[in-house]
DNA sequence: ATAGATTGTGGGTAGTTGTGGGTAATAATC
DNA sequence: GATTATTACCCACAACTACCCACAATCTAT
């Protein structure tokens, strides 16, 4: 298959066992190139889910925000914010990661969940949560997703 | 035959197996470019139908995508209800794609199913949906429609 | 007109995947 | 240092999926 690697999208339904793991979707694990061996970043969503990274990738984003200027205390924010939860992690023979307790708080984690690839990232949902952020944003004003959605012609 | 590749037009009645399987049409599939190597994308489409695109026209969406910066809420809402339902899949060496469950209950895909090319991407349809679809669009006012025949002259 | 190839549809089987739990190694607590 | 809690690694198994073979119907070409 001609599919880019680190590219992530569908989604999909799993379940946090009582240890806090969930199961990376075959799918996803295939799509991870082989220089992360194995490893992800999960990390704080600007939405309460969780954040799922490749390695390199994240590595990335780090090296961006070491050229952030620490003058600004908005920046120092941002660096802080960002990295602060972050946590490296290899998932285990059978594909599954173990979250921290920490973020699955955060996340409102509870058994059934929803794990959607966002094209450089995954998510991880509480569903019920999801549906609630899907409504408010039924109601927001449409226009800016309009104007998305002209540029981007699917 | 001279043919464009990636573009799809015509009709075709098939069946969705109990397996989920459904055939793309021979002439869909000599029409799919090389580059390719027989991947399609399904996902959900605006109406009630699933979509199919060759992988490389759908790549150029993702690319598009993976460039918006997820600091913005709208850009992250705009990602996930894009890619979210996005499969991407081979074809069998019978000519078949495996449809997920979810995009079959989204469309009411049961047995008999309308596949129907769209110039850049594939529809597959319940013919029974469709049909209801287009009565209620023969209702609509016709100068959208007039509007249309300006820009593009038959 | 007939033989051969192609196409649409069905089903079987071996391997993969998701999920649970057990045990040993490691870390934390008193 | 002993005891408890936590983590890392392994095994088990049901459910699902990918891949293969089969075959009738249709099309193609000589």
């Amino acid at each position: 298959m001609t599919t880019n690697l680190n590219i992530f999208t569908g989604e999909f339904s799993y379940t946090v066992d009582t240890k806090g793991r969930v199961n990376i979707p075959a799918k996803f694990r295939k799509a991870l190139s082989a220089d992360n061996e194995g490893t992800f970043v999960i990390t704080r969503g600007m939405d309460p889910c969780v954040w799922v990274y490749p390695i390199v990738v994240w590595q990335k984003i780090e090296n961006d925000l070491k050229n952030l200027s620490s003058l600004s205390a908005i920046n120092r924010t941002f660096v802080r914010n960002t990295v602060r939860y972050a946590t490296p992690l290899i998932y285990d023979g059978q594909g599954r990661i173990q979250l921290t307790t920490s973020l699955i708080n955060y996340a409102g984690l509870d058994k059934k969940t929803l794990i959607i690839g966002m094209v450089n990232k995954i998510e991880i949902w509480n569903p019920d949560q999801l549906k609630e952020i899907d409504k408010k944003n039924m109601k927001i004003d449409s226009t800016a997703y309009d104007d998305l959605a002209e540029k981007i012609i699917i």
